[in-house]
DNA sequence: TTGATAAGCTACAGTGACTTTAGATAAAGG
DNA sequence: CCTTTATCTAAAGTCACTGTAGCTTATCAA
């Protein structure tokens, strides 16, 4: 039986976050020691591993439910899990590239900015007038 | 004068995001018509499009209100916001190759996955076994 | 057995940057 | 005057945790 710690120190995962998934329902309810702390088996530091793999690639708590589920029912079509990654991939294609022309307007700022006074700033003045930027970065947080 | 709805059709910010930004100190508190209705002058509407397309470029709200205060001081050195915006670029630079490790590994995994059951999906086993990654991707939300 | 220390417990508030909801009031046009 | 559209406040919800306060339990050496 393994203490709640353990499983943190094996995971690199925050006790708190632990608890955490136990609440939302990601984690099992552990069961109890008589004066109250959580134990755990084996499985269970697997489901978290699991979860904590899938969270550093970036994907969403609900879709590791939804992985979790698959994984739960081994004779299932390997077909919908394969969707959720592709799902992940092509997200993190976008915002690859949005944060690509960031950088390209952000260096260009940067670059043509020649420290003299905030009067004549080209970093503020960027900041002031979109029409001076090269492309449209409409969308915030995409 | 004008009313809430149009700087939020002029600068694509929702009205309630207006209000929030009023609310945190981001914008001046704006006058009332007799009824008690929000009315603005062209230089709130300037001060809105400062905040959204510095938001575009990714500042976080704290800095805006940094790049805020210098573009309200003029007389002050340039140096500054020259400052803030290298240290944005660079976690613009750092969110870009932790993406692309990302895509890497996401790419690998839908690639080897060939629609078999889950008992043998590759986008599973690699959930479940973080040793079958290339990178280490250890850090979440960097 | 005692006592110290480390580890664990609950419950709740805070983070960032908003968004959503509910229910009410104001303004504008015909 | 009436209807429609716009605006108002206040509070809760989002995501994925993190931090805090104030306790209680477990473990180990002396």
């Amino acid at each position: 039986m393994l203490a709640i710690g353990t499983l943190s120190r094996k995971t690199g995962t925050k006790v708190q976050t632990i608890r955490y998934y136990e609440q939302i329902g990601l984690m099992n309810e552990a069961g109890r020691t008589s004066g109250g702390q959580r134990r755990y088996y084996v499985k269970d530091l697997d489901r978290l591993a699991f979860i904590r793999h899938s969270r550093q690639l970036g994907f969403s708590l609900d879709s590791i439910r939804e992985l979790l589920d698959l994984s739960d029912n081994p004779s299932q079509s390997c077909a919908e899990a394969d969707s959720i990654a592709r799902r992940q991939l092509r997200q993190v294609e976008q915002r690859i590239k949005r944060l690509q022309a960031l950088k390209k307007e952000l260096k260009r700022m940067v670059a043509e900015c020649d420290g003299e006074s905030v009067a004549e700033c080209k970093v503020l003045e960027v900041l002031r007038d979109h029409s001076e930027c090269l492309t449209n970065h409409d969308e915030i947080g995409a």
